[in-house]
RNA sequence: UCCUGAGUAGCUCAGCGGUAGAGCGGGUGGCUGUUAACCACCAUGUCGUAGGUUCGAUCCCUACCUCAGGAGCCA
């Protein structure tokens, strides 16, 4: 049996007979002829109030009944006279599924963010995370969607890789070798070192020079010793690579790409951003309207330098053409010079990593990174060099072989094309969406250094 | 990894060199179409761990562990 959920009965116009509703218990009321309790089930950010009188036959469960429990209930769908809720469930029968000992971590009231970590099991019961991942289903969903619509194809690039997408950071290493063995990696199982991937983007130009527009959307790994509110060590990556696109066809795309996602975030998560504007971010709503509504502002490296120069302000690291810009200046970029997204672009070619696209000024390469107020740096990307003799150059001024990428060099020696793409972080978007200062508070079970647990 | 701060009841926190308190949550009773319900009473506990100073440490000192904020790296 199918029964409907609270949304679906919240959603209603008019009484109904004979529904049955089931969900977690999360608070109860007593009263002098009967019990409130309010039911949720996940389905939505509210709950389902439901009367039961204390003549029921099912009366003597009514203690039985704490914060946490799960529980099902039938009865009638009607009118409620309270204020709070249009409808409410009238019991005619109810029962207890699951009984919630007192000691349910989960309470009434106000619970921090870091403890909720600590029960990541529980988590997703509360308002707060229930809604994150709402939101994070539902704009996982607009990922595709906004690809599909423009003729993209979604291309699955390999977890296991051996190549390293160079500049993307450290990797976790992939074996079957008992812990501490001296054995060569010839003798491991793909008889060479494999990591997890930090990036599918090398393997996503493939397939770019193939179908044309592709992206790809999946795990991402990086074992780098990071402690900070916007790392994981698993998060989860879009990386659209396109052909025949230049680096301001890439800025275009990204800059729709966002606007995309959050009008989809205000048609179908209303209620949840109206809950993260009240208790997570008071300006949370005017910025992402504001972000929709305005184009993103867009400025060189070296022009984003020399407002960083001329804004008369001290930053605790100095501004230098040829260094990279820190945090603090970044910030001040988005959130107090423009006030909105930001897309820098033409870095320093000594920044930036070998794939990178060579300005004729021979110094800048074709780079662009998206600044959000608030979060920092949420999308990188570039056009990538199409050009087999600078490809290589660079591989090698870098350290790298340039046998070792011969199969993505063959993409240059094989009908080359210009093409570009760039990596949106899926959980730094959803900061920015949500307003959570954390990603571990939107990712459903965070790994970071030190912890995997559940 | 570096810097700073914090670990006291199931949760959020206060407190203090003489072995502990509030609110919420739980129990009991009362009131009530309630809605973070309300009122009264009751019970919460190795005060993060290990050492040290002291007649005496939850409080002072040291180390460690954990967490948070900031930084670096990046998405």
């Amino acid at each position: 049996m199918i029964s409907p959920d609270i949304r679906n009965l919240l959603a209603r116009t008019s009484p109904e007979g004979g529904v049955t509703a089931q969900g977690w218990v999360r608070t109860r009321r007593d009263s002098k002829a009967c019990t409130f309790i309010e039911i949720n089930d996940g389905s939505c950010l509210r709950g389902l109030q439901v009367v039961a009188d204390n003549s029921l036959s099912c009366a003597g469960l009514y203690p039985k009944i704490l914060t946490g429990a799960s529980i099902r209930v039938m009865g009638d769908l009607v009118a409620s006279p309270g204020g709070k809720q249009a409808f409410e469930l009238l019991a005619k029968d109810l029962e207890i599924i699951g009984e919630a000992d007192p000691a349910y971590p989960l309470q009434k009231k106000g619970h921090t963010t870091e403890f909720l970590r600590e029960i990541a099991h529980l988590r997703p019961r509360t308002n707060l995370l229930g809604s994150v991942f709402r939101v994070r289903s539902r704009m996982a969903h607009a990922v595709n969607t906004f690809f599909q619509e423009r003729g993209f194809f979604y291309i699955h690039t390999p977890i296991i890789t051996s190549s390293d997408c160079e500049g993307a950071g450290e990797m976790f290493r992939v074996t079957t070798l008992p812990q501490g063995s001296t054995a060569k990696p010839e003798a491991d199982f793909f008889g060479k070192p494999a990591y997890l991937t930090v990036s599918g983007q090398l393997q996503g130009e493939v397939f770019a020079c193939a179908m044309g527009k592709i992206y790809t959307f999946g795990p991402t790994f990086r074992a780098e010793n990071s402690n900070t509110a916007r790392h994981a060590a698993e998060f989860w990556m879009i990386e659209p690579e396109m052909a025949f696109y230049d680096l301001e066809a890439d800025m275009t795309l990204a800059e729709e790409h966002i606007k995309y996602l959050l009008r989809v975030l205000f048609e179908t998560c209303g209620e949840e951003l109206e809950f993260f504007n009240k208790f997570v971010d008071k300006e949370l709503i005017a910025r992402l309207q504001h972000t929709l509504d305005s184009p993103f502002q867009r400025v060189t490296y070296t022009e984003a330098v020399d407002l960083l120069l001329k804004s008369g302000r001290k930053f605790e690291y100095p501004v230098e053409w040829g260094q990279n810009l820190q945090s603090e200046h970044e910030r001040f970029l988005a959130e107090e010079h423009f006030k909105s997204p930001v897309t820098v672009y033409n870095y320093p070619r000594s920044l930036k990593p070998f794939y990178m696209r060579q300005n004729d000024d021979g110094r800048t390469v074709a780079a662009m990174d998206v600044l959000v107020p608030g979060i920092g740096e949420i999308i990188g990307g570039s056009q990538r060099e199409e050009r087999l003799e600078l490809l290589e150059a660079a591989m090698i001024a870098q350290g790298l072989n340039p046998e070792t990428y011969r199969w993505y060099s063959d993409l240059r020696r094989y009908g080359t094309v210009p093409h570009s793409g760039y990596g949106l972080g899926f959980e730094r978007f959803l900061m920015f969406a949500t307003g959570v200062g954390n990603i571990r508070d939107v990712i459903p079970f965070a790994r970071t250094p030190g912890h995997a647990d559940f």
